[in-house]
RNA sequence: GCGCGGUUAGCUCAGUUGGUAGAGCAACUCAUUUACACUGAGAAGGUCGGGGGUUCAAGUCCCUCACCGCGCACCA
């Protein structure tokens, strides 16, 4: 027996090496990967990893969802598959430039347009190159068996092919548009976002009620009614069954007389207010719909910026905020305000990334549209036939509904369907500068999708598009595509993902879309998705909260593997987290138990000539207790297969600490020391059986510990155990 | 407003098709140099949120109410 088990399980000594021994012996690499009883590994499993942001460190969420996706990876390269994960990581256009411009700012005083695009670009890509290292070592640190060879970054080379390829066939099959349409506008960030970058907020505002001509209307927001020329009424309301659809009225307004028109139309509720409503088209995604409907002009109070246009006159160039206490002090002075209502409760909507309310705008933007008919040359999808006419959205619905896309947990199904439901088409152009600029190029009238330049006299297109364009791509742009690779071939459709379910429709939802559109195959197989993270009073882990846990100091004070279990063991999936570092704690005792199992079993087998045992010898007892293990393997497996993780990884532990450790040792105890020769031997070769098929089973939980035993047992099928079978039942 | 989850031991959570309630941590009693103190043995602790129903049998299925959390919509 070797001396190192002498002294209690060292996380920190063998981690490190471990982990290097694993990357030097290329098992990573599906092409490398040893054949499984002398025949060759067939069956591909493939997963790619959810990319970290570029910039980002290692969250307690990311140590989450990484090592339950290194537990199924694991498993299943002991299962004897050919099995490949992809890491990579994400450029996240807006939030990696709004970092590096924060930063110029703060140490030179420049703003973007000091520097100039080229410039700035050049900045934020070497920042983002700079701090990639510290996030892949992060993911190293928890063990992660990812295939470093295929490692991609959303703004790579490969990369950049995809997109702009998926663009340009997109943007051919007119699927990709460009419209003046009302979008999210983030006043801060400069760009628009998408709606689902859109997170409301509750607030209590003042709602206020102005004489409107014969109306009483009402509105938390007067500095957009400048241009209010329209009074919607319910066509069945009797309170004004006077006024037809499309009379004029002169009326007394802010800045003067106008001439408003009276619209009849459902979407006015007669049970809100007064029942009458004007509208701001410019700036509401309602009163834009509307506009639209009864072909209304539509006019912009507010620009980019959140000032007021000239329309405002006297209150031109103001801040709307500051702009608004003195409309109503006006209207207040010409006798138009009714009444103020101090606590109306609403939700305004908010930019995810910085913050700020949202401003719809009309702006001409690019977007792909969901709903727009095409011709799909190519289709695995059941339900969908090649060569038939369909839509984005159809294609998104019957990936899940046919049952190619398995989503477990049934819950989220129905959030999956019921979101595909309310979707519009897809804001894609972002104002910024990072990111990749949309492949569009005009000349005088003339338009062209290419990358290149055209020729002399063509300018391109100065948006980038939306960060979630290029992570739609995701699974088949990591794998070569638009190349045909034998990597699409073989790993594509993807075997599992695992996101948190606040990414379904930013991320899973989009992927589906692409796959479909590009490859006419669905992006993955099972979509197990999983919950978040929070702290022992449910609040997810911030830095503003304070309560973040580093799990990297979590691995520096009890190991990866410590770390893993703590976060897998007890959490069924889809659920979320409570976080409680007592647990890690123990399983960090857990891995020395199992240390120390190790440190008996070889002391009493020392002596033997382990493989020259045979089944015949095998004691009453012994056979009743290698039944038991093989009722555990069974189990474990059982639940392995079923994604029931927690259930595995619960049931080794307690199989190897209160069976194998407090029962079977403590018995051998006796049978060792005594002069049953027979007993004895049979003995021995159990223990040492329970300890290798003990080692397999928990390997993809704790994979350091188990290895680094692994590394020290005289008779071993492999060198390594990452490599090894998964135990028979 | 529409919808989704949760409510099980002091705490954090499991509980796969209905079949005598489970784990970890904490607390309690005992053991004390043992493969391991990063330890062992033992005991204690729950009318499974309330109410109703189906069933021989319900934590599990159905209805209903309450509280907590979340999503979507509305937001004049």
């Amino acid at each position: 027996m070797h001396d190192i088990f002498l002294t209690p399980y060292d996380p920190q000594a063998t981690e490190g090496a471990i982990y290097k021994k694993w990357e030097e012996s290329g098992y990573f690499n599906p092409d490398n990967l040893p054949p499984v009883n002398g025949s060759p590994r067939t069956e591909p499993f493939s997963i790619v990893l959810p990319p970290p942001n570029v910039t980002g460190v290692l969250h307690i969420g990311h140590a989450y969802e990484d090592s339950l996706q290194d537990v199924v990876i694991r498993y299943q390269r002991m299962r004897g598959k050919k099995v490949l994960w992809v890491p990579g990581t994400d450029s996240a256009a807006i939030a990696t430039q709004a970092r590096v411009e924060k930063n110029i700012q703060k140490e030179e005083g420049k703003n973007r347009h000091d520097l100039g695009r080229e410039e700035l670009v050049r900045r934020v890509s070497e920042f983002a190159k700079n701090s990639e290292n510290t996030i892949l070592n992060q993911i190293r640190k928890m063990g992660a068996s990812l295939d470093w060879s295929r490692y991609a970054y959303t703004m790579d080379e490969k990369r950049y092919r995809a997109v702009m390829e998926a663009f340009i066939r997109m943007f051919n099959t007119g699927l990709i548009y460009r419209g003046h349409r009302i979008i999210n506008w983030d006043s801060k960030g400069q760009t628009t976002i998408s709606d689902d970058e859109v997170v409301y907020k509750e607030e209590k505002s003042k709602f206020y009620y102005f004489q409107y001509g014969p109306f009483v209307i009402g509105t938390a927001r007067p500095e957009t009614k400048f241009g209010d020329k329209y009074v919607v009424i319910h066509p069945d309301d009797k309170r004004y069954k006077e006024y037809e659809h499309g009379q004029k009225i002169e009326l007394e307004w802010i800045n003067g007389p106008i001439t408003a028109t009276v619209i009849k139309d459902e979407a006015s509720d007669p049970e809100i207010g007064s029942g009458v409503m004007t509208i701001t088209p410019w700036h509401s995604q309602v009163d834009f719909e509307l506009a639209e409907k009864h072909n209304l002009e539509k006019e912009q109070i507010i620009d980019q910026y959140g000032k007021l246009l000239p329309i405002a006159q006297e209150f031109a160039g103001m801040k709307i905020t500051e702009a608004r206490e003195k409309i109503v002090e006006k209207l207040h002075k010409k006798g138009l305000l009714v009444k103020i209502d101090e606590n109306y409760v609403h939700n305004i909507s908010t930019s995810e990334r910085t913050g700020v309310t949202i401003e719809p705008q009309i702006m001409e933007q690019w977007f792909v549209g969901v709903d727009k008919p095409f011709i799909i040359p190519h289709s695995e999808i059941p339900g969908i036939e090649s060569g038939s006419e369909t839509t984005l959205k159809k294609v998104m619905r019957m990936a899940v509904e046919s049952g190619a896309i398995q989503i477990p947990q049934e819950r989220f199904k129905k959030i999956y369907f019921h979101w595909i439901n309310n979707l519009n088409d897809w804001n894609i152009s972002r104002q910024i500068w990072f990111g990749h600029r949309i492949p569009i190029w005009y000349k005088s009238g003339e338009i062209k999708a290419q990358v290149d330049s055209p020729g002399a006299g063509w300018e391109q297109d100065p948006d980038v598009l939306d960060t979630w364009f290029s992570s739609a791509l995701w699974t088949f742009s990591t794998l070569g595509w638009p190349e045909k690779t034998t990597d699409i071939e073989t790993y594509h459709p993807t075997s599992f993902m695992s996101p948190a379910y606040e990414i379904l429709p930013l991320w899973v939802s989009r992927m589906i879309l692409m796959s479909g559109f590009h490859l006419g195959q669905i992006p993955f197989r099972t979509v197990m998705i999983h919950g978040l993270v929070r702290d022992k009073q449910g609040r997810k882990f911030s830095k503003s909260l304070g309560n973040g846990i580093d799990p990297l100091d979590l691995i520096e004070k009890y190991g990866a593997d410590a770390v893993r279990m703590g976060l897998l063991v007890g959490t069924a999936i889809g659920n979320d987290i409570s976080f409680d570092e007592q647990k890690v704690k123990g399983y960090k005792n857990f891995a020395n138990k199992l240390w120390n199992i190790t440190r008996f079993t070889l002391e009493a087998t020392e002596k033997l000539d382990i493989s020259s045992f045979s089944v015949g010898k095998v004691s009453e007892q012994d056979k009743k207790i290698l039944e038991k293990l093989n009722d555990t393997v069974k189990d474990v497996t059982k639940d392995l297969e079923g994604s029931k993780y927690h259930l595995a990884a619960e049931k080794i532990y307690h199989y190897i600490w209160h069976e194998l450790a407090d029962k079977i040792i403590e018995e051998s105890k006796p049978i060792l020391n005594g002069d049953n020769t027979q007993e004895k031997l049979s003995r021995q070769h159990t223990l040492y059986i329970l300890l290798t098929v003990s080692l397999k089973m928990l390997h993809p939980f704790m994979p350091f510990v188990t290895e680094e035993i692994w590394q020290h047992l005289p008779e071993k099928e492999t060198e390594l155990l990452m490599v090894a079978g998964w135990p028979t039942h």
